[in-house]
DNA sequence: TATCATTTGTTCGTATGTATC
DNA sequence: CGATACATACGAACAAATGAT
């Protein structure tokens, strides 16, 4: 039985206790907390009362719950996944992305929209504007890792290159490479958000609770600073982190908002 | 009152009738939505099961509840500041990091440490080596954007440069100019993580309600990728974004785990 | 300034459903 | 099947923040 007068509601006293005792290490990552019923017991508090300071861990991603089995401290392991957000061209004048580990296909759709408010801007347009819309699922063969990949290719563009306008659409490496061939020189500017996913995203990557959404949109540059494609990347951040390489070089003329 | 009769528990189906209206347009974002009182009439659920809903839509980030005045959408703005994440050199040999805003320094302190498994690791060191520590608070004047920078210097490398020995240490700019003179050619390796604050970072960072970090750790690199000095810079996802320039180059050489 | 109605926050109690072993 | 553990749902009361009277 551990005293609890703290600052706060008494749920946050309970929940600051336990916080402490799993970063002090008297908890194992992995190993299972006291069952609510023992709670109750040791802080001589309400069952509300715990499972609301239960309800605050697992919102600050420190434990996990399985029904049925009870809390568990989470393991603060390194990333399974790490994408490497470097293009590379290889000395047959291909584009490669190299991800760290490949990515499997497992559902890819194609359609057509229009640009929103954010897309269009990021792709130069007004809003309601033609695109193609390719979303492919992605998985890590050696993780299980999952992510959301999406290209939007704008009317405008496809039009230059019969391929886009078919479905689903070229694959990445090969619009990069048709591209190139058609007299582009292509450079990438990337924007990287995080943010809680949606119920379908939760479900669709397969996310545990308090599990942040990295967000990246890739817009593709030709010649002229024209943007010809986006992407948009949206992985679980619990598995998965984004690598870069920076090299110092001249000051880049300002392009307007990234 | 709305009919209510889908999938799984109550309160998941009031959650989800209330974020479709949300997603619908139906509450505008920054617009009130109804209270607890008025919730419990329009879908006849007791006030613990509207609670739980609005707990969900908390948890997404879809809503930002008040103490005393109500829940209200949260408006899915564009973020205050962009963090560009391109290192440059001025005409005169001067490093400069673009932030898009500039960051004010609101609080520095200095102190020794040793580093981590995962610090020591970035650095190409063992755990527990010596470090030299410099903590910055920054805020961003224009949008009250708070970040928290640490700047970690290994002992062998301060040893070389007497600057980095005194507390509390050069600023960014000072340290890579200084690199610089004293004859290395800097390149950064960065990665990108999100995840769930904890309470200090939370109340530091004056984050609301499940708003993600984004977690950047920039190692400096010298001549023979010699890893001089680690960064880590925290901020909240909710108004803040990382912007990146990428160009394509020549495949560079593995360099083993970025 | 003080009070009051409204709204969300906290805490107790109780009962029942469902997953796991 | 039973025992354990978490999930859902209802009811009730008081505390605390807010804004208007």
């Amino acid at each position: 039985m551990t005293e609890i007068q703290r600052p706060g509601a008494l749920y946050q006293q309970v929940a600051a206790a336990i916080r402490e005792a799993i970063l002090s290490g008297e908890f194992e990552p992995g190993a299972p907390l006291p069952s609510e019923a023992q709670l109750i017991q040791r802080y001589q508090v309400s069952r509300p009362t715990v499972r609301n300071a239960v309800a605050t861990l697992r919102a600050e991603g420190l434990i996990e719950v399985r029904h049925g089995k009870g809390s568990f401290v989470r393991s603060d392991g390194q990333p399974a996944v790490t994408i490497e957000r470097r293009v590379s061209r290889t000395a047959k004048g291909r584009f490669t992305t190299p991800d760290g580990s490949e990515w499997d296909e497992a559902e890819v759709t194609a359609y057509r929209s229009r640009t929103t408010r954010a897309t269009g801007q990021l792709l130069g347009l007004d809003t309601e504007e033609d695109l193609f819309v390719c979303d492919r699922l992605l998985v890590d063969p050696a993780s299980g890792t999952r992510a959301m990949h999406r290209m939007l290719t704008p009317f405008a563009i496809a039009a230059d290159v019969p391929v886009f306008g078919e479905a689903p659409g070229p694959t990445l490496t090969a619009a990069y490479e048709i591209m190139t061939q058609v007299g582009h020189k292509l450079w990438w500017s990337e924007t990287v958000r995080a943010r809680m996913p949606l119920p379908d995203e939760r479900s669709t990557l397969r996310l545990p609770d308090a599990t942040p959404i990295l967000h990246v949109a890739r817009v593709t540059h030709g010649t002229n600073d024209r943007p010809l494609l986006l992407e948009e990347l949206r992985t679980g951040a619990d598995r998965a982190e984004l690598a870069y390489r920076i090299t110092a070089d001249k000051e880049p003329a300002r392009r307007g908002r990234a």
